[in-house]
DNA sequence: ATTAGCACTTAAGCTTGATGAGTGCTAATT
DNA sequence: AATTAGCACTCATCAAGCTTAAGTGCTAAT
């Protein structure tokens, strides 16, 4: 045990000199992914300081959390405590090559004239460019506001309910009735909708809705009826989890996890796809990069990931989040910028999408 | 060099031992994914044989190509052609236990409303059925027969499209316009597309629709013009390939392709979306199941892999292909079936949700 | 035609020892 | 007081040598 010296107040506090040490291992971890070594930290680190005196510094580094060894010797590594210090003290990440730029304003070109498409792209470009697993969430729909509803009479008894939201999304359903309805009398009943739900959202349509049904009284009005009726089956609750998901085969190939017992893992946790959104849920609420790091209390099965999320949204609203899921020993001045960027593009042809 | 037996004439013929010890080899080889020596046989093999004896047959079927080792001490494993002979003397595959057929059936009830959604459920169906990787082909559009087709006007300059198929298929886009047409406009157009095209198949009317674009003398005609202008950007060559893969991550963590190199190629035949759609379309020259054995011809990185597909439709033609993809020694008696039924499930619900 | 016996081959598992990168500690140096 | 050199020690990795078990081909006996 070395005393070292505290010239702050808190343990975590330390002078430029461990910062800088600190600063090397990860850097030099996350190029090599191998453990690295007093010898070699003298070699690479520009300060000229002796292995000596690096292993002192390691050591206390060793005794805040910040380093582990994974045997008694054969270098240190950073533990996710320095993942976060590195991050967090990554004031300005990289700027973004041009070309990459470029890359990620394509997404909203390639014939994406939906928001769905927009994202699924999003989803591949991330994927992509990262070589790790993307998440693209969709926006809510029951959060979503009408903008238009439509019933489209398919055949003698099924009717393809059309419905958009001011976001955006564009969802079909195809409802059977027994009714033979013509499809005069569904414009109507469409219209009788759109006029009385416009920009309510989903969740407060249904619910009214389904209070409707209990008011017998304008059961003489044929038009109101099947309108409830119609927006009751149109609107039911019918809002399977949209989280697109690209990439896992990078992230099972890929070099720095490659225990056979963590892929599993690695496969089970991606298929619970609730408790991912929870996550993805949690970073709508303030903008901005959130980066999650050594993921094993949110998600079991991700120990060794990071979780790098923004959100997209247009002017009024944040929507969904877009993500990356790499290892923890990722290239993060690389990658933040990428999601960053990303999220930013989403955004504006999100808005320039939506309808309000 | 031993003579052997030749009782038939093709030197593929073999007496009925002889077949049998094949088969059991394959049995074998099928479980246990190691390669099976004469000693094994002798006992596993209900023919009370020496192991000296089966030594003999087993170096005749090597001599034919049924056989290969790996070193040259270690057991035999079965060739591609092994398999094939397997596979075609399979006169009748394993009935599909209950519990199958009856997970098999709800893909038709899981809210499917469209045949998009149907076809999503198939592909995970099937990928977590056999825990390899699944691939569904969609109905062509372009062969596709209207339906309907409907143009609603969503905001000053946008009008959604929406395009019904009779083999159910559903189709949105938004196209940009400039001149502003009332929603009433745009019913008589469609009217007018509907009246017109109804039963045409999507290729021909787009071919029609541009070689009208030359008729000027209709161009005082206002509603045809819109309807040939508008009708232009609905039916515009928009048929991405439409392929659904999933559980590619099954087939990576499959013991049973574990070479490292082998798995990057796996990844990277995935990807060439086309190629697999090449072989997929060849399936539906002839209906029924076909087994494609050792992709290393068509698809290069999938040489160890083996490919059986199934066609669905409805009554009046195949639309499209659904398949799994697997090692070679795969348990072809369990996939098969699994394969086979699902088809015909799809084929069954497709038929009662399409138009004709 | 079948089988037993034998010499030979090979992958896989085990031990052994050398190597090298790394560590902690202490004492010398600046 | 901070830094460094030196030293004994630890441990993963690798190669070499050895054994074992399973398998093969061939020949001779049944």
């Amino acid at each position: 045990m070395r005393s070292g010296k505290k010239k702050g107040t808190s343990e975590d506090l330390f002078d430029q000199r461990t910062q800088q040490v600190l600063q090397g291992i990860i850097d030099n971890f996350i190029s090599t992914s191998e453990p690295v070594g007093s010898r070699t930290l003298s070699k690479t680190l520009g300060l000229s300081l002796s292995p000596a005196t690096i292993r002192n510094i390691m050591s206390d580094l060793s005794d805040q959390g910040y380093l582990t060894q994974v045997h008694t010797s054969g270098g240190r590594i950073p533990t996710n405590k320095a993942y976060r210090f590195f991050v967090d003290s990554l004031v300005v990440a990289d700027k973004l090559p041009e070309q990459l730029q470029k890359n990620i304003e394509e997404i909203s070109y390639q014939g994406a004239s939906a928001v769905q498409d927009l994202l699924i792209n999003t989803s591949h470009l991330l994927a992509g460019l990262t070589k790790f697993a993307s998440l693209v969430t969709a926006p809510k729909t029951s959060l979503s506001r009408l903008q238009h509803i439509e019933f489209i009479k398919i055949s003698g008894d099924r009717i393809l309910v059309i419905l958009v939201t001011k976001s955006g999304l564009i969802k079909n359903r195809v409802v059977e009735c027994q009714d033979q309805l013509s499809q005069e009398f569904l414009n109507s009943v469409s219209g009788f909708l759109n006029e009385k739900f416009k920009d309510h959202s989903l969740l407060e349509i249904r619910k009214q809705i389904l209070d409707s049904m209990v008011e017998d009284k304008d059961r003489y009005n044929e038009l109101l009826a099947q309108a409830i009726r119609l927006g009751k089956k149109a609107f039911e609750l019918d809002q399977p989890v949209e989280l697109f998901i690209e990439g896992q085969t990078n992230l099972l190939m890929n070099q720095r996890l490659h225990e056979e017992e963590s892929k599993n893992s690695l496969i089970s946790a991606f298929e619970q796809k609730s408790a991912i959104m929870d996550i993805l849920d949690q970073t709508m609420e303030n903008q901005g990069t959130r980066i999650f790091i050594g993921l094993e209390n949110e998600l079991s099965g991700l120990q060794e990931c990071s979780l790098i999320t923004a959100c997209y949204g247009n002017k009024h609203n944040m929507l969904g989040t877009i993500g990356v899921i790499g290892p923890t020993s990722m290239d993060y001045r690389r990658i933040i910028p990428v999601v960053d960027y990303t999220a930013k593009i989403v955004s504006q042809t999100i808005t320039s999408q939506s309808y309000d």
